[in-house]
DNA sequence: TAAAAAGTAACAAATACGGTTACAAAAATG
DNA sequence: CATTTTTGTAACCGTATTTGTTACTTTTTA
C-alpha cells in the first residue's frame, strides 16, 4: 500500500474539524490531537482545501475550517482528495511482453484491480464524515 | 500501499504455472515471464508452497508446480497468501489519547478499514485462477 | 509594528522493497 | 560416487517513499 497513513490521518483531521464545530482551527492544534508535527497536517490539509472540503484562513486568529460540502461527504471523498491517483497501471510490473503469458497478464491484472479498487471504494463511499462524528458525539461538548 | 507487485507477481506466476499445464517449471523460466531475478520467483513461490497452492521439487529436473487445491483457487487465496498480514491497527497512526477524537478515532478508522478490505476481498474471491487461465488460453499450446 | 498562522521548499531519518550475490541442501543423472 | 541442476535462505545494496523537522515567505489581525 502507499502510504495509507495519509487517508487514516486526513479522516482523523477533518474529524477534529467536525468536532470544533466550524471553530477555525490552527494546524498546531490539530497536529496535538494525530500527534504529529504541524507541517504534516497542513501538507494535507493543502489537498483537502483544494477538494473544498476545508477552507484555510491565514493570519493572527486564522486557521481551518470544515466547508457546508463537507458536512455531507463520504470517506470516498477524502480518499480521493487525498490519495495520489493509482499511475496507470501496477507499480514495478513490467512483465516479459515476448512471453505469451507476460504479454496478456498485465490487462487481466488491471482489470482485477480495478475491481478490487472498486469494492473497496463502494464501501468507503457508504461512510459519511457525519457518521464518523457521529460515533465520536459522546466525548463531544456542547451537545446532549 | 504495501508491496502490491507481491500480489500481482503471484497471480502471474500461478497463471504461468497454468499455463505449463503441470509442467515442473524452474524458477528461471518463470523469472523469464515475470522478467526478473529467480530468487524474487523463489521467494513469493515459498508463501505459495506454505498455502499448499503449489508444490516444490529440487534438484535436477524440479521446479513448481500447481497443486490439485490451485485448480479451483481464487485470487483472495493468493492475496492472503502472499500478502503479509494487516499489522493491527494502522500503520504509523498513534494519536494522542488524551484528546477525546485522538482516543476515540483509532478504534473508528479500524472497523472503517475492515470493511474497505473486505469490499476488496469479496470482489478478488469471485475471480478465480482458472479464469485468469481461460483469459490466457487463447495463446496457450495444445488447447483448441 | 508585532504576532499568529498558512504555504511551501528543502532536508534528514527511517522504512520498505526489488534486485543481486552467495552458499548450503537436495535430487536426478551418468 | 561425482556432477549438475535446482530449491531454500540469508545477507546486502540501491532506490524510492514517507514522516518528521527546520526555515523562510506571505498574509492577516490586533
Amino acid at each position: 500500500m502507499s502510504g495509507n497513513s495519509r487517508f487514516a490521518v486526513s479522516v482523523h483531521i477533518l474529524a477534529y474539524l467536525a468536532y470544533r464545530q466550524g471553530a477555525a482551527v490552527p494546524s498546531k492544534e490539530i497536529a496535538a490531537s494525530v500527534a504529529t508535527h504541524p507541517v504534516v497536517i497542513r501538507r494535507l490539509l493543502a489537498a483537502l482545501v483544494q477538494a473544498k472540503l476545508v477552507v484555510a484562513r491565514k493570519g493572527a486568529g486564522g486557521g481551518f475550517a470544515l466547508t457546508p460540502a463537507a458536512a455531507g461527504c463520504t470517506l470516498l471523498d477524502i480518499y480521493r482528495a487525498v490519495e495520489p491517483k493509482p499511475v496507470s497501471g501496477l507499480a514495478h510490473f513490467a512483465p516479459n511482453h515476448r512471453c505469451p503469458v507476460g504479454a496478456k497478464i498485465e490487462s487481466i491484472l488491471q482489470s482485477v484491480f480495478a475491481r478490487a479498487q472498486s469494492g473497496m471504494e463502494t464501501e468507503l463511499a457508504q461512510v459519511t464524515l457525519a457518521a464518523v462524528h457521529a460515533q465520536l458525539r459522546p466525548v463531544c461538548p456542547g451537545k446532549k
